[in-house]
DNA sequence: CTGTTAGCGCCTTCAA
DNA sequence: TTGAAGGCGCTAACAG
């Protein structure tokens, strides 16, 4: 089926091709009768203006880009699909592309985006070298980070929106002091991350605040899953550490330590209190109902898109600007008041 | 930051910028030296063709438009990623459109996408309506669709992938049948779906060729959710009907099942065998283990980007061509044996 | 091998 | 209010 152009129609009207395009950006300069008549042919013939013709003059395309690890991860889903929601409400589609966590893949995608004239990127991320890979060089096209950096400067040295993993970390940690345990464990931080040095750092100043010594299980691995998780825990428990909470760097790992205390006959709560971080749409499971807590994803969708708003503006702010969403508690079943008679170890 | 095109180049290399446009395009007649020179320039200056104007001409986008009801669920996020991938592979990018499982919305989407010249629009979906849609009219590309349809002239109306969803509902009632249950129930048939349709009724031929009788409980909600599945199951036990066995629509309706099963301290796969139909990501959780089928979502989405690529190749299928994957069964810990002593409930 | 020219489909002055 | 003409960035003949 040929496509109907902007001439086509213009033959059939009897008109010059530019009263067409007129009457169908609302110009105020064309009469009714006339704008009725071609609105109504275009309708016949089933015109539609070709948007890659009209976004070459324009210069605007009205698609943003998102560069996002993974949609099929059930964080980055929920992300994913709350971004082009919100973007739609602002009228712009977006162009999604999966960068499997690839630094390299990452850079292609944003050329590509960038040669498909998106009108700005987001890029969705939790390693440190995509940071530093955008703030080295500039782009032709706003750039939104959606994640966390180590570096100090972020903030001042592009665009961010990231959650406030900092009070994420203190939020766990207060909650299972408040709860009477004492040695809680940090499960699953990886050292190069900065989301989860945050994290660990929020953890370790609540710890210290009530008199208490941080204590960690590192995750020499590249990624949180629930089978390092599993492995972690695992270690942990057959070791002689004391520890009647575990806190666990995300949700998929506290999966894994739920599986590793399972198998051990290690009842949770009732000697070992878990809580998560993230909430994953399965952390609610009947059989699961993991205390985590909650990273905000349409607020952070939403921010994040609210920020390239702001940027494709006509009057974008000059300086850089962070977002920092906060996070909330959801408790449910995998955590207790501690009881000595119980608890998995406790040093007291 | 001002982009550069292929006329700043063209000044810069004191050359014409066909003579550009060669270089970049591989073309055969052009010396190697100057194609050296030129792209050696390209670098520096950061070129990048302005893919919009080379569509524009060359009326080829390389992207092809995926329009799919929701990637932060578990299923389509993956057929999302999987497609991605795929497509990737053939040098197509996709620009991926969430319509929410509504109607208008698709046909929104698809308009959008033709207006932006996509090659092709893959449509993923649950609903009979959009294979009506689809074939009512005709579309300046080609449509893949990716799903069910109750049309019996689905195949040879247009062109499509589905899961054979006849022998997953065989391969699942078989399954339950060896274990020696009879009385097994299909738990969540929707009555306008063409997917149900087909589950149900590889079911209940499984069923009559072992002499039993199909035996239903429907599910009159629009959607197959958890909490579908806990409100139909909880009917379902405290009837008074025959049931040692249930086989679930899907694994979102067999979670809920899970959860009305628990709380009625009905012992899975002890007193009730339960099998799903998925394999979503979370049924290969500890506490869950749920035994299903899987879709091979990895799979569709590589026949339905093939098609695609056939459909778009210099010789394109003459006819509509159907494409159907068969079902795998994944066996977990959820469905056992049948035994008298502890079953639920037998008619025998 | 390289330059010139004519569009791709549309928007936007500038005249009429 | 409408038409004519130029140009967005690029490719593809056709000359030279």
């Amino acid at each position: 089926m040929k496509r109907v152009t902007i001439k086509d129609i213009a033959k059939i009207a009897g008109v010059s091709y530019a009263t067409i395009s007129r009457a169908l950006n609302n110009s105020p300069e064309i009469s009714p009768e006339t704008r009725a008549r071609i609105q109504e042919i275009c309708r016949r013939e089933g015109y539609r203006a070709n948007s890659l013709a009209r976004s070459l003059v324009s210069n605007k395309t009205g698609v943003i880009g998102l560069i996002i690890p993974d949609i099929s991860h059930p964080y980055y889903g929920e992300i994913g699909l709350n971004i082009e929601i919100c973007a739609r409400r602002h009228h712009y589609n977006v162009m999604m592309c999966n960068s499997l966590h690839d630094l390299q893949q990452i850079g292609e995608l944003l050329q590509f985006l960038i040669a498909h004239q998106v009108d700005g990127v987001i890029i969705a991320s939790s390693h440190d070298d995509v940071y530093a890979y955008v703030t080295s060089r500039s782009f032709a096209v706003p750039i939104v980070l959606l994640g966390d950096c180590m570096n100090a400067s972020c903030g001042t040295a592009c665009n961010a929106v990231s959650l406030d993993n900092y009070t994420a970390g203190r939020i766990g940690a207060e909650y299972l002091i408040g709860l009477g345990h004492r040695d809680i464990v940090y499960l699953g931080r990886r050292a190069n991350s900065a989301t989860h040095q945050h994290r660990y750092t929020g953890y370790a100043q609540a710890m210290q605040a009530a008199g208490l010594t941080p204590n960690t299980v590192d995750n020499p691995d590249g990624s949180s899953t629930l089978e390092r998780g599993y492995a972690l825990a695992k270690q942990l428990f057959i070791s002689d550490r004391p520890c009647s909470a575990i806190f666990a760097a995300t949700d998929a790992v506290a999966m894994g330590v739920m599986k590793a205390a399972d198998e051990l006959q290690i009842d949770i709560p009732g000697s070992l209190s878990l809580i998560g971080l993230d909430n994953y749409v399965y952390s609610g499971l009947s059989r699961t109902m993991l205390t985590t807590i909650d990273q905000r994803k349409p607020q952070l969708a939403e921010a994040a898109v609210g920020l390239m708003m702001q940027l494709l503006s006509d009057n974008p702010p000059g300086e850089y600007t962070h977002r920092v969403i906060r996070p909330a508690l959801i408790e449910r079943s995998t955590c207790a008041p501690f009881d000595r008679a119980h608890a998995l170890r406790s040093a007291r």
